[in-house]
DNA sequence: GTAAATGTAAAACGATCACTTTACATGTAG
DNA sequence: CTACATGTAAAGTGATCGTTTTACATTTAC
C-alpha cells in the first residue's frame, strides 16, 4: 500500500528526529498527510506504529550492511550516517523511551538485534573464514560504540572503530 | 540542601527506568515524598531537572572512572552495570529524547561527553606514558560500544570490549 | 443500482501534561 | 511579637495526549 509507506516513512522520520513520545499524533498525521481515522486504520496504535517503522528500519538496515568484510561494514556505517545522520541506534532509544513496557516495540529490537548479531557474526565468518564468537563480540561493541560515538565524536569514531576492527581481525586471522 | 538530593536522586532513577519525556511530574513527586510547590521551587522546571539529574550524573561517573589503566575502566563499567543496570547512556538517550531541542539538557549532555573524553585521553596517556588520539577515540567507541551492547548482550560485551581494549593499548605500547 | 470499501475533515473523548496558585502550617531570626 | 522563609495539600491553569466517532465524499464490484 502507498499510504503504508508514505506513513512509515514520515513516521520514522519524526521519531528519529523528535524522539518516539515527544512525536505527537498530529503531527504524525499531518506529516502524512492523511486523517488520523485512516492512521489508526493502518497502524492501528501508535506503539504498532513504531513497531513498523523499527521493522522496515531493520529490513533497510539489513540491505545496507550486507557486505563481506568488517571493514566494509564500517564503511556501510559511515554511508548511513552520511545519508541519515548520526543520532544512534533508532532501536534502543525506542526501548529506552518505553522502559520494555511496550510489548511490540520490545519485540520489534529483539527481532533486530538478534538479526543484527547475526549478520556480524557472518561477516566475521565470511572474513575470516571460520567462526570467531569472540572477535564476533567485538565488532558488535565497535560498530555499537561507533554508531552512538559519531552522535558527538562525528566521523571520527567511525573511522578509529574499522581501524581498531581491522586490527583485531588481522590478529584474529594468524 | 537534603531535599534537593532527595529529588535528584529520585528523578535519575525515573528519568532512567522510565525515559525523560514518559516520567510525569506527578510520578516524580511522588517518588521524591515532596509537594509540586517545592520541587519548582528547587528544580525550576522539568527541563533543568533533567540538567540537575545529569549533572550529579557525570560527578558520580568521573569518580568512578577515576582509574589508571584501560583495563580497570572497563572494570569500573561492569561495576557500574552491575549497581545499576545496563540501559545504555542516560545522556544520549535525553539527547535523543528532546532532539537537541532542549538547551539546558543539551548543554548538560555536551559538558559531560566533554569530559569524559578528555578523561579517556587521560586513562590512555597514563596508562601508555604518552598522548595517542587514536587509541584514546578508539577506547572511547569501545566503551560507548560496550555500554549500549550491554542492553541486549549483557556482560559478554564488555569482556569483549576489554581484551579487544588490552590488544590495541599493547599493540600501541609497543 | 446498490453495497461495500476506503478515504476525508472535524469534533469529541477522558486523561494527562507541565506548571501555578490559593490557603495554611511550622520553625526561626530580629 | 512579628516577619519571613520553607514547607504541605489540593485545586485550577490551558494545552496537548492518544484515540474514537460522526458525517460525508469517492471509487470499486456484483
Amino acid at each position: 500500500m502507498e499510504l503504508t509507506r508514505r506513513l512509515t516513512d514520515a513516521a520514522e522520520k519524526l521519531f528519529d528526529r523528535y524522539g518516539y513520545t515527544a512525536t505527537g499524533m498530529d503531527r504524525l498525521t499531518k506529516a502524512a498527510d492523511m486523517s488520523s481515522r485512516t492512521l489508526y486504520k493502518h497502524a492501528g496504535s501508535k506503539a504498532q506504529l513504531m513497531a513498523m517503522v523499527l521493522s522496515e528500519r531493520d529490513k533497510r538496515f539489513l540491505c545496507r550492511t550486507d557486505v563481506k568484510s568488517v571493514e566494509a561494514l564500517f564503511d556501510a556505517l559511515k554511508d548511513w550516517t552520511a545519508t541519515e545522520g548520526a543520532r544512534g541506534c533508532l532501536f534502543l532509544r525506542a526501548l529506552g523511551e518505553t522502559g520494555g513496557d511496550t510489548p511490540e516495540i520490545t519485540a520489534a529490537v529483539e527481532a533486530h538485534k538478534a538479526a543484527f548479531a547475526a549478520r556480524i557474526g557472518d561477516i566475521v565468518a565470511m572474513d575470516i573464514g571460520r567462526d570467531d564468537p569472540l572477535l564476533t563480540e567485538q565488532i558488535i561493541v565497535l560498530f555499537e560504540g561507533a554508531a552512538h560515538a559519531a552522535i558527538y565524536r562525528g566521523n571520527g569514531a567511525v573511522d578509529a572503530a574499522r581501524v581498531a576492527a581491522a586490527a583485531l581481525v588481522k590478529a584474529a586471522r594468524t
